[in-house]
DNA sequence: GGGCTTTCGCTACGAGTCGTAGCGTAATGC
DNA sequence: GCATTACGCTACGACTCGTAGCGAAAGCCC
């Protein structure tokens, strides 16, 4: 989450129960008035917190929303579900799920916004968001090279290259569908954008190609 | 623009002068403020005019940023250098060029967070920005089934549906690349996204493979 | 030129939010 | 019991918002 360090061994103890309930009084607030709309006075009110007491723990609503909806992305899992292209369609769709979600859409892309001027909170959000959704591009690429899917990588540069690489182009499709697009990703969808990935994937691995 | 309708024929004219050093001052207000600090006091200061000026044209910053920022897509134009890959690097790295710029940055994105609760942002966004980058998408398709380098369209349904799938995997790898992975579009990346989109493609037109 | 209409710049205003300070109280560890 | 820290509460100045009202300016039409 945000700061681990017990610094300090002595004194009242922060409640965890508060931690919590901003948490998710935040989430409430963000589908029910959206970003712009939602203030940190009554993300406490809703928490039944002291405005005081969430400006001791989050430096500012950045901040709080990041672990807000970081929290939303803790049940995404790699199913093993035997072959690369089953892997990829049920992982897109679970992230297509978590991002139609109304507290996820009006909330992740404000601080992702945010963030390009704010180089701390880029960091946060690579920490508690992206990078988590990356382990899953990796994870699923190890399984699918031990099952022969993929063929093994060259060198590592390549390796983390065409890692960022997909990873770029399977978070950037399903977020700009759902977002910018406004359409829905569906099954249908899925097939269709996975057809295309894991083919030019494989066609990309066999004829290395560098310019 | 955004208001198209010379509703009245008479009285004192809008100053067009106006208009260009609003949108000018809404930029270079992005680019020194960013999103969240940006107000709309500043901007018409900036421009020379007073603030009630300002919202007399636009209702809000919401919709001020949004003009602003479609300005900077007028720039974009599909260049015919003859190979389809050659294209779509050329398009991709216009696209990312203008999308590096800390106005577009901070902007874009911001305005397409707070369209997740304002369908008529939405459908400016849609209409200024998304749909001219879109005619990209098609008109080089239908340039590439000229030379011969993909097949035509079977039916006007599935076409429209790919037209979209490549449009979402486009945009949405660049935006990713640029904004949450906070790397660079270079003609590394691009050569790289290029060679696993076309590959993709031109397998999944000739296996057309449904279900 | 005279009149009509709309825009312009300016000032001022109530409403709302921000982030902080100060206080007395509650909950821990030693 | 004592030191230390977190808590709830209140109050505060600073800021932004969006609007209203005013007199002046800049166009059309007769």
């Amino acid at each position: 989450m945000h700061s681990r360090s017990p610094a300090s061994r002595t004194g009242r103890p922060r409640s965890a129960t508060a931690d919590a309930a901003i948490l998710a009084a935040t989430r409430a607030a963000l589908v029910e008035l959206g970003w712009s709309k939602l203030t940190l006075g009554d993300v406490a009110t809703r928490a039944g917190v002291a405005k005081t007491t969430l400006y001791r723990r989050w430096s500012g609503k950045n901040e709080l929303v990041v672990d807000a909806v970081a929290e939303l992305f803790d049940e995404l899992e790699l199913p093993d579900s035997g072959s690369l292209a089953a892997d990829i369609e049920g992982v897109v769709l679970q992230f297509a799920a978590i991002l139609a979600r109304p507290e996820a859409k009006s909330g992740l892309m404000a601080v992702v916004a945010e963030a390009t001027r704010d180089d701390a909170l880029r960091e946060r959000i690579r920490e508690s968001v992206v990078d988590r959704q990356k382990r899953l591009v990796l994870e699923g690429r190890s399984r699918a090279q031990a099952r022969g899917e993929l063929p093994p990588e060259p060198d590592p540069v390549t390796a983390s290259r065409t890692a960022d690489l997909i990873f770029d182009m399977v978070a950037g499709a399903v977020v700009h569908r759902t977002l910018v697009s406004g359409e829905p990703v569906d099954e249908e969808w899925v097939r269709g954008f996975t057809l295309v990935l894991l083919r030019g994937l494989a066609a990309e691995a066999a004829h290395p190609a560098a310019g």
